[in-house]
DNA sequence: TCAAATTTTTACCATTTGGTAAAGTCACGA
DNA sequence: TCGTGACTTTACCAAATGGTAAAAATTTGA
């Protein structure tokens, strides 16, 4: 009986398959899927395009695989979220975990965004069966923190962009931010004003 | 003597060069500058290709007209912002033609986006020409407001990135908001929103 | 060690893409 | 009305691109 997902067998198979979707990540972040080529992602993993074709099925399935494991990584600081927690603070605590993942892997940030951006061809169905019911339920958590008093009241489900959108915007707005500032890091200044700004809305 | 802006001579000339740029338009902003093609921008256009290339030199040229123009629409709510005004209602000011901006013209937003995640190849020149003086001058300007006590104290420029990150969400993140929304239209809580934040956030 | 299985390379191919040459069509002023 | 210049179409190309077949090289396991 095949399995739904094949394991992967020898050393070189895992060794391969991780160069070439680590070079995916650079020239999909940079160029989106259209615009990406297999000759850029071969030559960048170091690996001949046929050889590529050996480890994977074609282009759409290499940018397929990265959204797909992307997915998980990119919900889990939301899934971390404890309703059970203190609410200003686990709150907070998820800004500073979205900023910290914008800082540490602006490529798979700038992959989604690129996704979105176009309309998000093949990640759609994953954000209604994976995102929108996390989603339902970390609002209805907020809302109940507000009801119970414990959070400014503020409308969930835009709170909630806003926080995606002030993280991500650091890595996806890179290039403009470094013409703007120049040579000072923006990650301390950007956290101590995430954390300002978010923790004189949420405060009650 | 050449122009170096050549005036465009007749009805048809003008018609068509905005047919194009609006076909151009709605293939770059959802397929970015590589996965757009020439077939796809003259189908858009309801012209032929030699017929495209009889009005703009080049995809090039097309794309590089696009950003051009847009550029002045994208600094225009920011050149407005007054010092001369009252502090906190110039910069809610500001926020609410943001945010009306990204609704009325998404396609510009991510066509802007786009051309920024790809390390802005072709308009970092510009960032560094024309907004880059205008960032550093409102900049000061917010600094001074703040030093006079009638501002919060925060990071002008941090400021200004959550302002745009906020707004443009709503443009460039539509299909995800689109999924997680539903039915129910996000312009009105969304301006709500971020009245709220950025009220508390600035007022002394 | 040596055959079987896995991995890599070489040599291709069909389609798409950005772009051009040149012939044809149209609009307008003399 | 007719010639001239502006516009459009037809018929192409060369290069790039996604992808394949099959031979060659390498690794693996008995």
């Amino acid at each position: 009986m095949p399995q739904t997902t094949p394991k992967k067998k020898s050393r070189i198979q895992t060794r391969n398959r991780h160069l070439i979707l680590d070079a995916a990540l650079d020239v999909f972040s940079r160029d989106g899927f259209g615009g990406a080529t297999l000759d850029a992602i071969a030559r960048t993993a170091g690996l001949s395009k046929p050889n590529l074709l050996y480890y994977f099925d074609g282009k759409t399935e290499i940018y397929v695989t990265l959204l797909s494991q992307l997915m998980e990584t990119w919900l889990d600081p939301l899934v971390e979220l404890d309703s059970n927690g203190d609410p200003v603070e686990e709150l907070l605590g998820y800004v500073r975990r979205k900023l910290d993942m914008s800082m540490d892997l602006p490529r798979e940030s700038r992959l989604f965004a690129g996704e979105i951006i176009k309309g998000a061809p093949q990640m759609k169905p994953r954000l209604e069966s994976d995102l929108k019911p996390l989603f339902d339920e970390k609002c209805a958590a907020i809302q109940v923190w507000i009801n119970e008093g414990r959070l400014a009241p503020v409308d969930p489900a835009h709170l909630l962009f806003s926080i995606w959108s002030t993280t991500q915007h650091y890595a996806d707005f890179e290039a403009q931010i470094a013409v703007l500032l120049e040579g000072s890091a923006a990650t301390p200044r950007a956290a101590r004003h995430l954390e300002q700004m978010y923790r004189q809305l949420l405060t009650p």
